[in-house]
DNA sequence: GTAACTGCAAAATATTTGCATCCTT
DNA sequence: AAGGATGCAAATATTTTGCAGTTAC
């Protein structure tokens, strides 16, 4: 796993360092989404709430995690699976938030189906978050 | 017009304020969402940001409005169509977001398809956002 | 008249920026 | 050695809370 993680961040031409090889383990480790405080947690608060930012700010730039937007404005990070270049997301697949526990996953299986639009408009991007009760939490 | 958002709000038992029928008359008179910042400039930043932010709050409260998730995060309100019971929003319609002029708007037209989760998930809301070009920003 | 709503001030959060220092290559 | 990354301090921006005065019913 180690090296997956640097070889990760050569391959988009970032220096490996321990705030951005920790950041991806989290990400790596748990098939979820994160948020900004969830990271800050799980690395004990070891790096600066900046470098955080700073950090996951270059990730996004870089095409490794994409933000999942939630009806609840929390912003959700996650891995991005594979086809997305620096400056380009694709994640095509539906975003999952518990409405109990708060878990927001990718289901990578699940593909959005392809909308008709109305005349005029151009899609570019299409976002899916289906929110409920998640396998755990299921009454 | 007029009539309507007192109706409205009386429907709701929300007692009948300058601030709050002037918000709803913004949100009445065009077709699209709102963010929290539009509102302050359409009413000419007459009411204070606070109870702005209060009357957003009952609103959502009483289904009255609803957010909209987007991909860049930013908190867009529309109007909730019929069926939102207090504490429960069923918009079952896609929403657009223009990448150039930000305009939000609800295409009610389009229905979202039924996705099949995989076992396990229970769905209770799903939100669908396309963003790309508007009919009016279309290159 | 009473309960609810508003505006102001201020607190609590969240995010961004500048800069000196340290680390990666 | 050089460029990039980090941490700290501080500036901004966003959202929430308390409270006294005002308004709706």
């Amino acid at each position: 796993m180690e090296a997956a993680i640097q070889d990760l961040l050569k391959k988009h031409r970032l220096s490996i360092t321990e705030s951005r090889v920790k950041i991806l383990e989290l990400f790596l480790a748990q098939q979820g989404a994160l948020a900004h405080g969830d990271i800050e947690k799980r690395t004990g608060e070891k790096f600066d709430r900046v470098t955080v930012y700073r950090t996951l700010q270059s990730f996004m730039n870089k095409g490794i995690i994409h933000t999942i937007p939630t009806a609840d404005n929390s912003i959700r990070y996650a891995l991005c699976k594979d086809n997305c270049a620096e400056g380009h997301h694709h994640d095509n697949h539906v975003h999952f938030v518990c409405d109990d526990c708060g878990n927001t996953v990718c289901l990578d299986e699940v593909t959005i189906p392809t909308i008709k639009l109305p005349l005029g408009f151009t899609p570019k991007q299409v976002e899916m978050v289906i929110s409920g009760k998640c396998r755990e939490c299921k009454g």
